[in-house]
DNA sequence: TCAAGATTTGGACAATTGTCCTACAGCGCC
DNA sequence: GGCGCTGTAGGACAATTGTCCAAATCTTGA
């Protein structure tokens, strides 16, 4: 098999296990029963576990990069893309009420471990963030103001996140994500847009 | 030393390692070194790492439930009461910055791990949903509604939790708690209270 | 003071962890 | 066919994990 195969087959098992499991306890004997390699094998494309995270990351920055250029480019104006991002809770909701939020879960368990590669599961954050700023400052707001609306809906969404995994209440999360439309629709400044 | 002494002594410095650390991190060394006693001395007062954690999380159900006792026994009206939740926010912003909140936390590392003391991290939740739905009703809502806009304030606190050990931004949190404070004084049900 | 019980110690244990290393298989090129 | 390179296998490794146990120590009551 070509080396990049087996390189995107390890990334691609490690990004899912650590979602379900969590970092430290996903396994080297984890991700090789998975991909179905030896566990010595790692060692050649990956010169450690925190490298593997360090790929995990960088490619769920590129794929979430690209989701949010895709909502960009579908031509809607911002509320709509805005919307697309409220209804990822619906979209993943089985996955967000066993696993939580990949994103949130993931920047939770690097802190607890002073892990490095902290600053990187933030980036992800900052990814959602600037992009829904500028989905704010294209409504008409100012760009403080988007930016602390972007930190605020991003945090709703956490907080609906981490419920549902504790609850595991499918209502709770479709009337979260209801209100959540809602005050979106109420989010006009002043009497423009 | 007394056998009661030692075995609080252990679950104290295991909450408060399972919160800074997380469950799976904290080993029994960990817990040893904290305590001042020998690895084998665990066996003694738990059978095992799990019945730890049992034990942890029960003393922290009997801390919450005291401090919501607390805040009720003080007097003050429901809307006052809904605000020293809010302002855990503030009164915790150290640690919450560093470690998250560690109720939500917890719960999204034993979901993760399928353990089988998820209920009664949970029960966690549910007590302060609870009381937070008793002071929603003392305020003239519904039972329905009181226990929706508890989960509601809950949901949000805790973004605001993931999100402040995220990004470690005070003005953030500050204003979060300001934002929460303003929507809480415009819930009154109708024009009553 | 001494025996009985409660408490603690320190090490043994099997399993698992991340890491590393050497040997080997498959391949194209001379 | 033999050489060199890329990729893989499988085991060795030291450290750490949770668990368990027998011996030592402390405490208490008669």
């Amino acid at each position: 098999m070509a080396a990049t195969d087996t390189r995107a087959q390890i990334v691609e098992a490690a990004d899912q296990l650590f979602y379900e499991r969590g970092f430290e306890h996903t396994s080297f004997a984890d991700i090789a029963a998975e991909v179905q390699i030896s566990r010595g094998n790692f060692y050649y494309h990956f010169r450690s576990k925190d490298e593997i995270l360090d790929a995990v990351i960088r490619q769920r920055l590129e794929n979430t990069q690209a989701m949010l250029d895709g909502w960009e480019a579908e031509g809607a104006g911002p509320v709509e893309r805005i919307t697309s991002f409220i209804q990822i809770l619906i979209v993943n909701q089985t996955k967000i009420m066993a696993f939580g939020c990949p994103v949130g879960t993931l920047t939770s368990e690097l802190a607890k471990l002073g892990h490095p590669s902290q600053a990187g599961a933030t980036g992800l954050f900052s990814l959602f963030r600037h992009w829904l700023a500028r989905q704010f400052a294209l409504m008409g707001h100012k760009p403080g103001d988007a930016d602390q609306l972007a930190l605020h809906l991003l945090a709703r969404s956490q907080g609906v996140a981490t419920l549902a995994s504790a609850l595991r209440d499918k209502a709770f999360v479709e009337a979260e994500v209801q209100e959540m439309c809602t005050w979106l629709s109420a989010q006009t400044p002043g009497r423009l847009q």
